[in-house]
DNA sequence: TCTGGGGTCCTAGGACCC
DNA sequence: TCTGGGGTCCTAGGACCC
């Protein structure tokens, strides 16, 4: 680990109500909802009155009565966010998107140039605010996990550096829900054994979490709690399954009208592949019930396709075979994804600026599994692609 | 508190191969 | 006829994240 703090989280803070606000004068300093059924994103304003995401919008209007309720306009934030990422791109080239409205971003080699990572994040924070007209907290700190976790405190509109040698003092005090992997079930076995902040979890051996957790989770917490965290801000992530779904709600539904849905929720799905230009293998089929318990079907084809015809045929097959399950129990989602995506041909990359060819093809390789991840190139291996030394190709 | 839509990763058993 | 260990893929479920 590097003796200095030169990860950054940047988090847009509530970034659709943002984005409504800032489209709309009228909402700014006004509790704001973006929702349909659920509560997608508050404004602080609305917070404030104890909304959260995701809340039924019946409830968060019993909290908050004067807020103002305004439909999601997912294309508006799809811009919005291009714009924020490329603010980011504009301040290093190491830049892991998370999602749509958070990014961490590697500022080890810019330090030289570009002043202390707290500078940098500060005029990162003033350029999203000039170029996207939005608010964007920055948490700064020696691992991605501690970035995360400070930026999360730092909320909303902030800037907070974790300087290294604080860390454990920064971090035991805070309650184990701010853990990364720590979601109701966890917290509540924790809890059970009376533990509540992130000290208590630090101070409890990794055999004794690894017992009450699970290997994987116990291991996890254990490192978290001790601020050991040793992934790197990586880039070149691509999605490894599209997918779609729909809420139908509590009226039961004939079939016929699932067989309906479904079929447009493939054609959706199909049509995202198609401009990814990404095909896939395995066809999940994903049911929620009455009960609110939920099952998944899924089947593997031999080949990965993007047409709509065969990934239909085999969502209905599995549809149909469900079907005693939906009789019984009465169906309240219905939901199709694709996964096992593979390039649909060759997808070039060029190598990172400071991998070098002519150091051999093995030395370059390696740095970009280093970078990249090792499941790049061996993609590009079972693709039997040329690997010709002169013109690197590397699917992914 | 009656719960959207988009994802990720892990676990675990069974089939199958060497 | 009975037996081992290691590895991969498939499927289903579960927890978690934003």
């Amino acid at each position: 680990m590097s003796d200095q703090a030169t990860i950054l989280h940047a988090d847009l803070d509530s970034f659709y109500a943002s984005v409504e606000q800032r489209d709309d004068p009228s909402l700014r300093g006004r509790p704001v909802l973006v929702g349909g059924g659920v509560v997608l994103a508050a404004s602080y304003e609305a917070k404030a009155y104890g909304v959260r995401t995701p809340m039924g919008l019946a409830q968060a209007r019993a909290l908050c009565p004067q807020a103002i309720v305004v439909p999601p306009r997912m294309s508006a934030y799809s811009a919005a966010s291009k714009l924020v990422f490329e603010v980011f791109h504009d301040t290093t080239p190491i830049v892991e998107g998370i999602s749509i409205d958070e990014a961490f971003l590697e500022v080890a080699g810019l330090l030289k140039i570009r002043g202390t990572p707290a500078a940098i994040a500060a005029r990162l924070r003033n350029e999203v605010r000039d170029r996207a007209g939005l608010p964007i907290t920055v948490g700064v700190a020696r691992t991605k996990f501690l970035a995360k976790v400070a930026s999360g405190v730092g909320k909303p509109d902030g800037l907070l550096v974790v300087p290294p040698g604080q860390e454990l003092a920064f971090l035991h005090p805070l309650p184990i829900e701010r853990l990364w992997g720590v979601g109701p079930v966890t917290a509540g076995k924790l809890r059970e054994r009376h533990i509540f902040t992130v000290g208590h979890v630090a101070r409890i051996g990794e055999a004794a979490l690894v017992t009450m957790l699970g290997a994987h989770a116990g291991r996890h917490l254990h490192a978290l709690a001790h601020n050991h965290d040793s992934r790197r801000v990586r880039t070149g992530h691509r999605r490894g399954s599209i997918g779609s779904q729909c809420a139908l709600g509590r009226r039961p539904r004939p079939f016929e009208e699932v067989e309906a849905t479904l079929a447009a929720l493939v054609d959706r799905v199909t049509r995202r592949m198609r401009s990814a230009h990404r095909a896939g293998r395995t066809i999940t089929l994903r049911l929620r019930f009455g009960d609110f318990t939920r099952a998944t079907r899924s089947r593997s084809l031999l080949k990965a396709t993007m047409q709509t015809r065969t990934i239909l045929e085999t969502a209905r097959q599995l549809l149909r075979e469900a079907r005693p399950l939906i009789d019984e129990r009465g169906l309240t989602l219905v939901g199709v994804a694709v996964g096992n995506l593979d390039s649909d041909g060759a997808v070039q990359l060029e190598l990172p600026f400071d991998v070098q060819v002519e150091d051999g093809l093995d030395t370059a390789l390696d740095k970009v599994r280093d970078r990249f991840g090792s499941s790049s190139v061996k993609r590009a291996a079972s693709l039997g692609h040329d690997l010709n030394p002169s013109v690197p190709i590397l699917p992914d």
